[in-house]
DNA sequence: CTCTGCTCCGCAAACGATTGTAGTATCGTA
DNA sequence: TACGATACTACAATCGTTTGCGGAGCAGAG
């Protein structure tokens, strides 16, 4: 068994102590130390291949330049983007990303997050839900970086980076109403969720911005951003006012829901009523009719969370918690048209 | 700062010496120590809430407890399931997951293993392509434990669990055969890739099988596992040969490609042809027509290289590489229906 | 009464790095 | 020549565990 070259082995070969040979390495140590001893030092961990023990130098110096990221569930498509783009940037900073599924559960996801506390990560994204307070809490005590993705919560303590839903909503708002759409409804996401109430809040605003009647009975929510929810609450939104010529869907699920609503009344999507989706989850482009969303940008979502922890992790700790909102863009397909025209039918 | 509590500190709570705390409370060595004593020690840890630190033990015991695992795509849908799957059984048994992307680069899959190699895992799980042979390599010679999921290595030299193609598209060919097919065509993967080859070699036995001719005229090979080689794949194999009634593709992208293909001859899907997929990613059952599909049960398969790499690391070394193939589902849907009756147009 | 064997526990050396401190040349200057 | 400053480098402690080894205590056998 090859065994593995130590900082010891280098230093014997280069002739010096071990002690040199670490400072020789390292980079910011290196000033301290000869040129040519440093350059003999270096030619020797080329030639035996030298590779740091992380595990060595972590219990030395406290990290593991390992960031922990908890994910609600990792079989929803939406967070493979974020991980990739959160992956990409931490690698280059030689992070490595500790994966956690919570599979959907709270409580499971505060296991996850007090097992990667147990592992010493030196900083922690979090994609969960809002109920983790307590893991959030007990994170903090530990003085573990830590910073929120997709979701954000109350209080703001916590550095979050979201996509801005308001600015979303808006460009599927001004969308429908510039197609001259007058009568619009929201199937909304569950408003325990901040997406949810977030995005049904800044429905209503917009409705009212864009010159119409903010009338809360043309939002109806749906128990949870499932399709089937948002069949149920589509059809009793129709139901309950056939005026409506256009929907906003909390999520893209939901809007698919809808669709069937609308087939289910004998009515077809993007002719007598147009749907938007939200997120522009892969194979929207495909359905029939390709649907109309907001694109939330998730891998720079990722990509920035993780720019923010790393800044985080280097700041000495007294880094104001900025939070950032991604703004999205508006994927515009045939699933949204000109309301039919009610004068000559 | 509230300090992290040590061994030492449980042992002193204890009153006995570090070393006997730590055989206390390690359930192999915990026989050799006094039954109170036990009790004392295992009563200051639980008062003191004290925690292993892993880098510590890791250090002195040369484990990890960490398995990395390298994705040829995170943004894939695919493989969140196979994360998941593999990550529940490896929570279990106290593994972390330690996830790399390759971002379908093979260069940047070999970066990846190696990073991971020096963080020391005790074993890797590869979803990655065949053409990292030379980090399969070295893996072997660091004695790393290791499985291939979803795809597999030619040589067989390192256990893998896979799909069992074969028989996922003897369930679409037999299905279709049963509907009354008599002319069905292949939209297979570049043969490059081991499922794209596999399955249209199995494809061409299953013809014969179920006593069709076996035509490889009627294989068409798309570049790439996406729509719009599927689509061009598609056009180019209807306007061959018009008599096909249906379409086993190779792949859920590129029998949506064939769904454009068939719409652009104007012809109907599900009716004048019928298509199957492969895979049964989301939302094919919400596609115009619901798409019939051979599932593959990703989330086991997860699970079961998971529980392959577990057994590999806890044998002596010695283990048979055991590949697992694991039989696919039909999802049949409505992209499938008998052949249009030819006599009566 | 001594010797052997057993059970239990403490001592100290690892594991592989980082880092404060002390020591040794070397040089410049008086 | 001597002395102080400077520039490197070696020594050794340390991070928190695990683990081989030896020693203490005790009981039973001869």
């Amino acid at each position: 068994m090859t065994d593995r070259t130590t900082l010891k082995d280098v230093a014997k070969e280069a002739g010096v102590h071990v002690s040199t040979a670490s400072r020789a390495l390292n980079p910011l140590t290196s000033a301290v130390v000869n040129t040519d001893t440093l350059e003999r030092v270096a030619a020797a961990a080329r030639k035996l291949g030298y590779r740091p023990h992380p595990l060595a130098r972590g219990l030395r110096t406290n990290r593991t330049m390992s960031v922990g990221m908890v994910i609600p569930d990792v079989e929803n498509p939406l967070f493979g983007p974020i991980i990739a783009g959160a992956e990409s940037v931490l690698v280059d900073d030689g992070y490595s990303v500790l994966i956690g599924n919570a599979d959907g559960d709270p409580a499971s996801a505060d296991a996850v997050i007090a097992s990667m506390l147990d592992r010493h990560v030196d900083g922690l994204i979090l994609a969960t839900a809002a109920r983790t307070d307590v893991a959030i809490e007990r994170a903090r005590e530990r003085r573990v970086s830590m910073v929120l993705v997709n979701r954000t919560i109350e209080d703001g303590s916590v550095p979050s980076i979201v996509g801005d839903d308001h600015a979303g909503i808006g460009l599927a708002v001004q969308h429908l109403a510039s197609l001259g759409h007058q009568r619009i409804g929201h199937v909304a996401g569950p408003s325990k969720v901040s997406t949810g109430l977030g995005r049904r809040q800044a429905f209503l605003s917009w409705i009212q911005a864009v010159g119409l009647e903010a009338d809360p009975d043309l939002v109806e929510e749906a128990d949870w951003f499932q399709v089937e929810p948002g069949f149920r609450a589509g059809l009793e939104l129709l139901r309950r006012h056939s005026e409506i010529t256009a929907i906003v869907g909390g999520n893209d699920l939901l809007a698919l829901g809808c669709y069937r609503a609308i087939r289910t009344l004998d009515l077809e999507v993007g002719v007598d009523v147009s749907v938007t989706g939200y997120n522009d989850i892969p194979l929207l482009d495909l359905m029939q009719p390709a649907m109309t969303a907001v694109r939330v940008p998730y891998r720079q979502m990722g990509a920035q969370a993780a720019a923010t922890l790393l800044a985080q992790m280097a700041d000495t700790g007294d880094a104001p918690p900025a939070s950032i909102k991604l703004t999205p863009s508006l994927a515009v397909r045939s699933s949204t048209a000109p309301p039919p025209d009610q004068t000559n039918p």
